[in-house]
Parts: structure tokens; sequence; C-alpha cells
DNA sequence: TCTTATTGTTAATCTTTTATTAAAATAAAT
DNA sequence: ATTTATTTTAATAAAAGATTAACAATAAGA
């Protein structure tokens, strides 16, 4: 009934990477493996997660430098950092950035699956209350993406439909700037297909609609990659 | 501005319960001291805390049995749990019980610091719980959700029903915001379901019907979020 | 240029969510 | 024990939202 939840998996050795991907799909997560931090925010941006573990020491890109990337594009997501060493200075480091648990290798699995249940359980009533952005100053318009509300110059606010709501705040953190077709069919609609696609490209329209009230403002589709929304 | 959060410190070693609580206390937390688990219950059960963070070994009533007790009254309280000894089954078990955290004694204070600062930023909601806000006043209306009194003008008094009485708390500490519907019946139901949400649907109405003899007062509906009462 | 793939627009259809009322069930009070 | 208040359930209607289909327009590649 319940879908299955998405963890990405952040960790540069192989063989545990694999293994602990495994381990964890056989438990019914959904896992994504990246090994390294760049690839690891490549994948967070693509995809939806529920849950991130990363592994702390890797080369080019440490695990709290991508917990902060990840965290600045979604601040409420729950990580849990792998480490070799149990170091002071790395556990303070960790609850800076944010982490929600830690786990000093080489660690059990069975109590890796329970704080991954735990965590996932109290991360259910935190997210209630959306804590991103929701205020959004373009051309003449106003936008609170938690009321759903589009004002232009001082008419009344005209309501958006969740999906409405949901693609212009994407449109807008990029604004003038591509924001791909595929990320909002994997973040709003959460599939990419055919019949999805068609539907975001009906939402485009209604959008259009409403933002052609200021000529300043428009929204460019780039052939084949995506949309901008373009602010004078 | 923010209240002082309380934490309850349940420790059978009175020398260690003392420095703990002083540490604590010198970094602004409120902390209540019991030396055993039948007192820690009594004191929860007097005070509102926001916290607790309960030794393991104890006699006659161990760590984990009292926070199945308190949990059974304050499902949503987080607690962190002090222990010796770090074998799988004791951490298994804090977790079973709901524990948010885990820390091996000897610990590094800094750290505990660190966790009690991230659990209770995580648990935002626990500002709603614990609201003490008892007397409100919008548009033409007085209310008291204590005496579960709701005044207009100076009409007398109409006496809420309990669940009418905490669904329009809830509203008010959101007060032209939005109030997600998953929060009201997390909050006030304990539950969300197709069923509690038509119950909640009925008392939306109910408060609709009291809420109309001021034209500028009125709930309306973010379709498929929750509920917003605006006062102009 | 012609062909194909992608995008744009509108309207019809289908689905989900909310509103309203009344009756039934439960709990509280007398 | 019986009345009264409160809450839940049910049934149905209305509203809001999302998807699909049909077709037009545009862009890119052969």
């Amino acid at each position: 009934m319940n879908a299955k939840k998405r963890i990405l998996l952040v960790e540069d050795d192989p063989n545990f990477g694999i293994i602990l991907r495994d381990f964890l799909k056989m438990n019914e997560y959904d896992v994504i493996l990246a090994k390294n931090g760049m690839e690891g925010f490549e994948k967070f941006k693509k995809f939806e997660f529920n849950l991130c573990i990363l592994d702390v020491m890797m080369p080019y890109k440490d695990g709290f430098t991508l917990a902060t990337e990840i965290k600045s594009v979604s601040p409420d997501i729950p990580i849990i950092f792998l480490t070799a060493k149990s170091m002071k200075e790395d556990v303070l480091k960790g609850y800076k950035v944010g982490a929600d648990d830690y786990l000093k290798k080489p660690f059990d699995s069975d109590v890796l699956l329970f704080k991954i249940k735990a965590i996932l359980k109290r991360n259910k009533l935190s997210t209630i209350i959306d804590n991103t952005e929701t205020e959004f100053s373009f051309g003449f318009f106003q936008f609170n993406s938690k009321l759903r509300h589009l004002v232009f110059k001082s008419e009344k606010a005209i309501k958006l439909s969740p999906k409405e709501n949901m693609l212009l705040k994407l449109l807008l953190l990029h604004k003038n700037d591509l924001m791909p077709r595929e990320l909002a069919l994997t973040r709003i609609w959460h599939d990419d297909n055919y019949f999805t696609s068609r539907s975001m490209d009906v939402y485009i329209a209604k959008l259009r609609k409403q933002l052609q009230k200021d000529p300043k403002v428009s929204i460019s589709n780039i052939h084949g990659e995506g949309f901008r929304l373009i602010v004078d």
C-alpha cells in the first residue's frame, strides 16, 4: 500500500557500497548508490529521497560538504553519517550540518535498520510543516507557495492548484535558468513518461496564461531539455 | 523570547546526576532530576517536558520500561538514552521503545549538547504541542481555550466541545496561515485516515457556522493541504 | 524540404477532495 | 437509567484538480 522509501547511499568503497545497497534493498527500501559526493548530489537533484546515508570520508567532496549542499536544497531531509573514526570533532561537525544520526564503522546492520525506521517514523511528523522557501517576488508578481497564492500587483490573489504551485516554485528556484523537464517530472509527478510529460505541458500552459499579465515575465521552452522562467 | 526548554533527567547515580543537571542548567535548560524510574514517571506527569534523558541501568525500573510508560502518555516526546554498555540488544531495545538518540558513557558533554540541540530543533512540532496560550482575540471574537468559551462582541459565551475547541485553537495558532490537515489529525484525532478526515470536516463546518457572525472572519480551504483561518 | 519528434492549447473525462446533512454510536452527566 | 452532549459514520452532492485525447504549431534532423 505505502510506497517504498527511497534512500540515497553515498559510499566510495564499491565493495561495501554494493553490499550495503543490496542489504537495504532486501529490507524493502529503494536505494540509489552513488560512489562520490559529486555523483551523490547529482542523483539527489534527480530523484526524490526520504533519507540520505553518507560516508564521511570520501575523496574530492566529503560527506559533510555533501550534506550541506543537500540541506540547502531540502532542509528537512534526514541524514545518517557513516564514519570509520568517531572523533569528537567529526561527531560535532556532523550534528552541526544537521545529522540525524551517526554510525561508526563497523556497525551492526540491524542497528542501522532500526535507526532508519526510527528516523523515517519521526520525520513523517516533522515534514507536515514545510520549512522550505515559500515567499517569492518576481516581476510584478508576489507568490506564496505555502498558501498557493499568486498575486499580480495589488489585484486579489489567484489560487493555484497543487501541481501549478509546485511547478511554479520549481521554475522560480531556477529563475532565468534551465529547469529540466526531468526534474519536474520526478519531483512533482514522481514518474517520467509520455503521459506525465503531456500533463506537465498542460500545466506550463496554465502558468503561462497567468504570467502573461506581466510582459516582463515568460516561460520559454528549451527544446528537449526543459523550461526557463525568464524575468527581465 | 523563547521559553527555556525543560528536560527530565533520570539518573540513579547521584554524583553523576547532579553534575550533569548543573551542566545542562548552565546551558540554559530547565532540568528536573529524578533518581529512579518511579520518581521519574511521577515528575514526568507533573510537569511539561520537551525532552527526556534516561539512564538505562537503574534499580527497580530500568530506562526502557520508563520510556515505554512515558511514550504511552506522550508519544511524541524525544528520548535520549544513557548507557554504560553499548550492546547490540540494548541499542535495538532503545530504538524499539522510540529512542531518538543513544549515548554511551562516558560521553563528551559537548556531544550531548549538540544532540539535544539537534533533537529539539527537529522536534519543531513540540512548540505547537506545548503551547500554553489560552486567550485569543480575533475579529469581534474573544476565545478562551481553557474555558472553551467563544464570545462574539458582548453576546453571551458559547461553550465549545473539546474537539471544536482544539481545532479552533490550532487554527488560531496558525492565524492567516496554513493549518495543515495532517497536523490537526495527528494532534487532535491521533490518527490520519479517511474517517477522521471526514470527522474533521464536520468540525470545520461547525466552526464556520459560529464564525460567520463576523464577516471579517472565515475559514478557507487549501485543497489537499489544510485550512486557513482568515482575519481581515 | 520533408519528416519526425517535441511542444502548445483546448476541451472532455475522470479522480480526488471537500461540504453538508442526518442518523447512529459513544460518552458524559444528571 | 435515562437524558443530553459529543463524536463518528454514512450518504450524497458539489467543487477542485488532474489526466487524457485530439489536434495545431514549432523545432530539429535527415
